[in-house]
DNA sequence: ACCAATATACTACACTATGTAGTAAGATGA
DNA sequence: TCATCTTACTACATAGTGTAGTATATTGGT
């Protein structure tokens, strides 16, 4: 389920999708389950938006693979439950991963160079993890 | 002169740009200072293209600022010049930066997991680099 | 049994980014 | 003068995203 393209200078899901598919999906995230109907209300709380244009940004995001649907009933009585099919976590370690990891193959220390200068934002675990890793390195696990 | 959209599945310059788009800023990062169609001339040699659709990519880039034109004459005389605005190097170094500072401090520790687990094709030097920066936060260099 | 209400499907349109190219305008130099 | 060359303007295609109208199917209530 990769992404393609990252948003560079958007925040969060936005970085990821589109303003409204990211409101959804943080939705689905927050109570799996949700009809296209139960999704338009609760947005259109903020913001009027239409049923159809939630459903067809649900569908799409569908296709994408981003969501699953359970059927339930026919006609009027259907509503269909769309579940994510990650976690959020799952989700956002797989695109953080897919990007830092691509970065970094292709351009090494340079981006290297950018993650140390942001280190300073990360917990000590972290930083713990790191260390061991590079204990591992300077012990020659790497020729 | 940031770059928008990363096109995460792509390699070199196409994550930043488009696949004509890229070979045009990759021309004049070799040879700075070339026409419309000594531009079009050489991508001519290998898929066949139209003086219009070159230019026309070209003055996009321009007006994006990735570009910049010095005139020459008038008329048929004229062939406008254009070269880069920044290095390869320097465009790459401010794009990859953007990204991975944004990822770090919005993700941070998962971005830094996933780069540990990069670190093994980087180079000593940039290892050693990530070891005095790890000294200073040790050292509290951060409270 | 029928009709209004509802969920869903299909289609359409807008806007942005990108690739491609036609036509027009302007100026030169042979 | 006029063919040629550069450049400007415009147009169209495709992909991704946001938005919504119309159509279809089926149901529940009367």
């Amino acid at each position: 389920m990769k992404i393609k393209r990252l948003n560079v200078s958007a925040e969060g899901l936005n970085r990821f999708f589109g303003p409204l598919e990211a409101k959804i999906m943080d939705l689905l995230w927050s109570s799996e389950g949700l009809s296209i109907k139960e999704v338009q209300s609760i947005l259109n709380q903020e913001n009027s938006i239409s049923v159809n244009a939630v459903m067809t940004v649900m569908n799409r995001l569908l296709d994408k693979g981003h969501l699953t649907k359970v059927q339930t009933g026919t006609g009027r009585t259907q509503a269909a439950k769309f579940s994510t099919v990650q976690t959020k976590e799952q989700f956002l370690s797989e695109q953080t991963k897919a990007v830092s990891q691509g970065l970094i193959e292709e351009f090494g220390s340079l981006v290297v160079n950018h993650m140390i200068d942001a280190l300073d934002d990360v917990d000590q675990e972290t930083i713990a993890k790191l260390e061991r890793k590079l204990s591992e390195i300077r012990r020659g696990t790497k020729p």
